[in-house]
DNA sequence: TTTGTAAGTGAGTAATCACTCATAAAGAGT
DNA sequence: ACTCTTTATGAGTGATTACTCACTTACAAA
């Protein structure tokens, strides 16, 4: 039925669902958003910029808070899913991991930025954050980092100092670029992974 | 003259100069700017945080903008102070940089994650940020790491990714503590430095 | 004392905000 | 055709915003 509908029409002119105009309620924000943070963005915007009245945000999502979390919400949950490869040893999956990562802040650069800005004032994005990215990143990683100590590759260092460093050079990589435009040297992701892969792992020091 | 007049008057009653309102105003924008935001925080909030009528702040910044810019600019200037020390080598230089910077951010923790996080949506802080921080520490560490790469101490790596590596860590330090309370392990500034340096110096790696 | 000037005040203002609601439109079932 | 339900709409609303301005206050110079 639905399908005889769709050709029917012309798809251009074809009425949305309602789940198809809650997702571009949903892109439309995250446009908004982290182009002018969350307390700089209006309502109002975000409707003319998915393309609807401003009533219908608020059929969708309760109040412009809740359309905040929904923005979040399924972006982290999604960086989960290519832990399934197998790796060899340690050392392969940190590199791995790392490039994984730093694709995936690239694809989503604008997002990474808002999420930590706006972490600083709502306490909805902390906890989102942590549930999220520490909470996952941390039960990926932990074994792997283990397994290393155990096998006697990796310093026995406190594994949340070890996680913070990791993650701060990794996250500041998509930061840096738009704080310090031109900044970076590398002109590919795998040329960045290396480099600060290649720092964490051997230090700066020779020998 | 001025101290007949302070001395004739009891001091909590005195009547303030322009330059302490100027002050007071200031330290209340910080406190009211770095705990909500710039959008979120009205003049209102901080006139009454400075004990202040709200058109007082309109005589001393002309806009809420200039009162943004003007909280931004001394603190950022006031950092550079602390490279008149002399240092033996470049690994020294590293070790008392870092936890002068560290020292540093725990102080003005609010301040610099408000930086970071404004940062993103106006283009004066990220100027101020430029020419201030970036700039600062590139002068400060850019003559050690070439010392140090000349000595074959450090390894000739790109020095704005080395310099990438080295601020997100130590910056993530700061606004680690806060959007992930009770993560980071170490209990002095002392003990996270030297965790902090190490693992930039020797890296994970065993040998 | 008088006067000139710099600084402080807070009610007022136009604009803007998130959110509401009466109404309309469009299927789906009968 | 008729009704029921779901969804979309945008003018309207009260609250809030950054900023103004007519007025006051305090003090220094004359």
């Amino acid at each position: 039925m639905k399908l005889n509908q769709e050709t029917q029409q012309q798809k251009s002119s074809r009425k949305k669902t309602a789940d198809e105009r809650r997702q571009d309620i949903l892109e439309a924000a995250i446009n908004i958003f982290t182009k002018k943070g969350y307390n700089g963005s209006t309502t109002a915007e975000i409707a003319r910029a998915a393309g609807v009245a401003e009533g219908t945000i608020f059929r969708h999502f309760a109040t412009k808070k809740e359309l905040l979390i929904a923005v979040l919400t399924p972006k982290i949950l999604n960086g989960i899913i290519s832990l399934d490869k197998e790796h060899k040893d340690p050392v392969e999956f940190f590199r791995c991991f790392l490039r994984d990562r730093l694709e995936l802040i690239k694809e989503n650069e604008g997002l990474v930025r808002f999420m930590f800005a706006e972490a600083q004032y709502h306490n909805e994005v902390r906890e989102a954050l942590f549930n999220g990215i520490l909470g996952q990143g941390i039960s990926i990683v932990k074994p792997w980092f283990d397994k290393g100590v155990k096998e006697g590759v990796f310093k026995p260092v406190p594994f949340p100092s070890m996680m913070r460093s990791f993650m701060g050079t990794v996250l500041f990589y998509g930061i840096f670029n738009h704080v310090f435009p031109g900044f970076s040297p590398e002109k590919t992701i795998e040329e960045a992974a290396d480099q600060i892969l290649d720092l964490f792992l051997h230090g700066l020091l020779v020998e």
